[in-house]
DNA sequence: CTGAAAGCGCTAACAC
DNA sequence: GTGTTAGCGCTTTCAG
């Protein structure tokens, strides 16, 4: 593969002129110029990459690492994170951690070793090799869940009442024994979700399960739950995957959402309206989230000394028809 | 940041020294080794993978690149190319080309420039910087969409025929006048998939609309389509993004799937099953044609020289009750 | 405005 | 078994 020199040789002039020409920094001569350029088309020359950022010490790449790639609000927020970073000439690379703690931290290290210029983290657990990174200097913004016990940007979503809200939505239809799905302990937005619900019905009324963040976990827990002498007669969900967990759960029971069972599940996926009945759901603005982050964190890589910043986004609940009898 | 020296002058070592034992190469006397191992933790050491991929020319990280983040589809894909590269001590990240040929184009230097190890694509276009990459020994597989004009490695999916026997399916059903819902033109998987309707059908009888692979393009087509003086009294729909816009139009003009419009869709989404009725999909193996290229990939990168190789996979029908009365 | 040369951090000959 | 040294390909002073 042609490297600068290849390129100088062939242009007759030396290799600083040629990278000076190729990245428009000071001016050079416009026929020397010229001849740059078309030596550099006649070789194919592609500038590497790998040497440049080592040079100087910088990169123009960010890294998002996210929980679960299959999950359409990380995608949303995917999306976001992209289209920000883009406007400022910024790749980003996506890692899926898939809820596992160790992907994640192989990800990280491999953010920190290809020295991403930033990275925009949704934590799957305690994530300790982020203090890591930030000592070492490379900025970390965490969106959707916090980072424990660092002090960094984070945009995140006012859960834990979005939660006691939808719950309370519950109550108000008339419903009398609420049950909560809710993701893995130690996962932030699945134990805020959970103290939300618990706010909302009170401790003495507790009747919850908590599984992983996935559709087959949902089903077994809501089953449990269902298949209980007494129970429960509408159903808090914690994400939009795990709601098709539970409608399958009620499926096999001819349970009918609504009438039977009162539902409230978080995200509002693309199919909700599409069920019978159509879900109400606790629309998260996922992609905002990831504008947000991806702008905090691009603030960060310019000015590493700014205050740091919170940004908590609310929920809002979307009423259909799942939610009353 | 510590570099290498700074461990090798702890230690009292030398840099080549503190290279082999971290990287386990040659081996070195254990009492040296020890003094390397906590000088480098002492010091928080970090090797800088920028100035190692570039002197030992190799990134072990894959590039891949798909079409639509959002799309269930790719998404399983993406977990099958990751969970074979991991295997092989590969990291891979995804970039999301957005089914945009620009955002692909600069997917695809930026793949080039960091001197990836290779790329997956899933390509949205002609792609004509593909030659490039190859040319310039950057191993690329195509995934889902062949590369128009290059012989390269391949893993697809014998779409034509799937689209054909769903078709005849719907035929076989009673259905009478079939309409087809495809993407956009120039998208192999789109197209495929409407000739093997027309063949299905015959071009005499061809009723279709080719629409953006999304939600929102699909509804307004299957309007047309439905609104027409007479209407298709069966729809073949090319992708479960745009499913969603289909059973949204029909929703709007309280047409029944199945009942009044007989429905087949590609892709399996999970709510396939939780709507009424449960919706006959052509399911496609994604996570084993991600699987699939990446090992084919991984391949490639190993022998340059040894034979292309296409993969062909069949995509499955699976009956439910959208394409019967 | 241009060229020579140093050096980013690391690995791999090559010598000892 | 270990150290010295020459680069990987680029950018960026520093002279001219």
């Amino acid at each position: 593969m042609a490297t600068i020199s290849d390129v100088a040789a062939r242009a007759g002039v030396s290799t600083a002129t040629v990278s000076r020409t190729l990245n428009g920094k000071s001016t050079v001569d416009p026929e020397l110029a010229a001849r740059v350029v078309t030596a550099a088309e006649e070789l194919g020359y592609q500038p590497n990459g790998l040497a440049r950022n080592l040079r100087r010490q910088e990169t123009a790449v960010l890294a998002l690492i996210i929980s679960d790639v299959e999950n359409p609000f990380f995608t949303a927020l995917a999306r976001g994170v992209e289209d920000l970073a883009q406007t400022s000439g910024y790749s980003v690379v996506l890692c899926n951690a898939d809820e596992n703690v160790d992907k994640e931290r192989r990800y990280l290290d491999v953010a920190l070793q290809e020295r991403v210029a930033g990275v925009v983290l949704s934590p799957t657990g305690p994530a300790t090799n982020v203090a890591l990174l930030r000592r070492l200097g490379t900025p970390v913004v965490a969106v959707d869940r916090p980072l424990a016990g660092t002090d960094g940007d984070q945009v995140l979503v006012n859960t834990h009442r979005a939660a006691r809200d939808a719950t309370r939505h519950l109550m108000a239809g008339g419903y009398r024994r609420i049950g909560c799905l809710s993701g893995p302990a130690g996962v932030r937005t699945a134990d805020d979700r959970l103290t939300g619900y618990l706010d909302a019905v009170g401790e003495e009324n507790a009747l919850y399960r908590r599984a992983s963040y996935r559709a087959e976990g949902a089903r077994l827990a809501a089953g449990e739950l269902l298949d209980l002498a007494t129970p429960p007669d509408a159903l808090l969900i914690a994400n939009s995957t795990m709601a098709i967990g539970v409608l399958e759960a009620l499926a096999t029971r001819a349970l009918r959402p609504g009438r039977d069972v009162g539902l409230v599940s978080f995200d509002d996926a693309p199919w909700a309206t599409l069920i019978d009945p159509p879900l109400t759901v606790v629309a998260q603005p996922a992609y905002e989230l990831g504008r947000a982050a991806a702008q905090l964190l691009l603030a960060r890589i310019a000015d590493h000394t700014r205050p740091v910043v919170t940004t908590t986004m609310d929920a809002r609940l979307i009423v259909r028809e799942s939610s009353h009898r």
